[in-house]
DNA sequence: TGTACATCAGTGAACGCGCGTTCACTGATGTAC
DNA sequence: TGTACATCAGTGAACGCGCGTTCACTGATGTAC
């Protein structure tokens, strides 16, 4: 029977591990700055994981989760403002705030290229991740879509977030999203007009 | 004047090193692996170089020609077998080879996310070749296509490449690589087509 | 052509530092009576 | 309710190791005469 107390030191250095990961990269965490982040010294950090890379995994996992719900809220306040599912998904994911806010974003476009280089323990977790991105895709995606219609999108988001922040926070930049959202809305969003049209 | 033996193995440092960071990302690569790769001692290292940042921003610049140069060479094979511009160059970025291979390949997306978080050399050298990326779309794009066009394609490539990797070498990896083929292929490849349709 | 010398690319040992991991210890918590 | 004790989450010093970087030295190259 852990303990409350134990438990929740638990919480606390997964969510600090969730966000140094997409803020630093996998390579760029080390234990003693997430065990200090989590307010805790790095002596104990052996009684919550075997490993560091134990570590690594459960961050992802809940980075997506916590990437995801964000992009929840995103989306349904698009939602209520009238903009159909698809668009409110791309206008939350391509955003300015997605672009600069690296840490509570998306974990797959945070550290995509870095997935194939980590051990299995991780790479299997951020799998999951990935194949969940392409799902919810697909939920959003008008009927109309083609099959291929949620890998292609959803390659296009995560490479365009991607580009765009290797170009930094400039006019570039920014132009990346904008192009990426107005192409992929101009071809899969057509049901989003009002229906007299 | 610097000596013919020094360019020789200042250029068997560079190659290694565009090697060495696309296949373990910049921060896998160490200065004493690259020279041992180049054939040297760790200790000459910083009679090339001021420092392993010089060295990441070289490897860059020599991975951004070096993936180009290859890019260019499957393209030129897939043209002469009759495939049009755009379709070359799709077919040659989302290949199996380009999926496995990826210390031969295409620097953007082997490092993607690393980009933001390296230091303002490295930042600049990968902003151009990012540049470059989106201008080599631009050309083999038929005219027809939107102004928006080069900047999703690119994106598309580059996300679809990253997300097959961190799938790894499986049925749904190379899935992936097949339906962004296809979706890039069916909204913009129309006048691929024989003439008579 | 041959010898003496200067140059300098490359060697290998050493440095300080930060990292992942271990471990003996501490002190707060909560149960037994 | 109060005291004695067991548990165990967390502390902090220490470990081995690999890294980027430095530097005194070596030995091959090529020029001067």
């Amino acid at each position: 029977m852990a303990s409350r107390r134990k438990e929740l030191s638990h919480e606390r250095i997964v969510d600090a591990a969730s966000r140094a990961i997409r803020r630093e990269g996998y390579s760029g965490v080390g234990v003693a700055e997430v065990m200090k982040e989590a307010g805790l010294t790095h002596g104990g950090f052996y009684a919550h994981f075997p490993s560091r890379d134990a570590l690594l995994a459960a961050a992802m996992d809940r980075a997506g989760q916590d990437g995801a719900d964000r992009l929840s809220q995103g989306m349904a306040r698009r939602r209520a403002e009238g903009a159909s599912p698809l668009r409110a998904w791309v206008e939350t994911y391509l955003s300015e705030a997605h672009l600069t806010g690296c840490e509570g974003g998306c974990p797959v476009s945070a550290l995509a290229s870095e997935i194939p280089r980590q051990s299995p323990e991780v790479r299997e977790v951020a799998a999951t991740r990935v194949q969940r991105l392409l799902d919810a895709l697909g939920q959003v995606l008008p009927a109309s879509a083609g099959g291929h219609a949620a890998v292609a999108v959803t390659s296009t988001l995560v490479g365009a977030l991607q580009l765009a922040r290797a170009l930094g926070d400039t006019p570039q930049g920014r132009a990346v999203l904008a192009s990426a959202r107005q192409a992929i809305l101009d071809q899969y969003d057509h049901e989003d007009a009002s229906p007299a049209h």
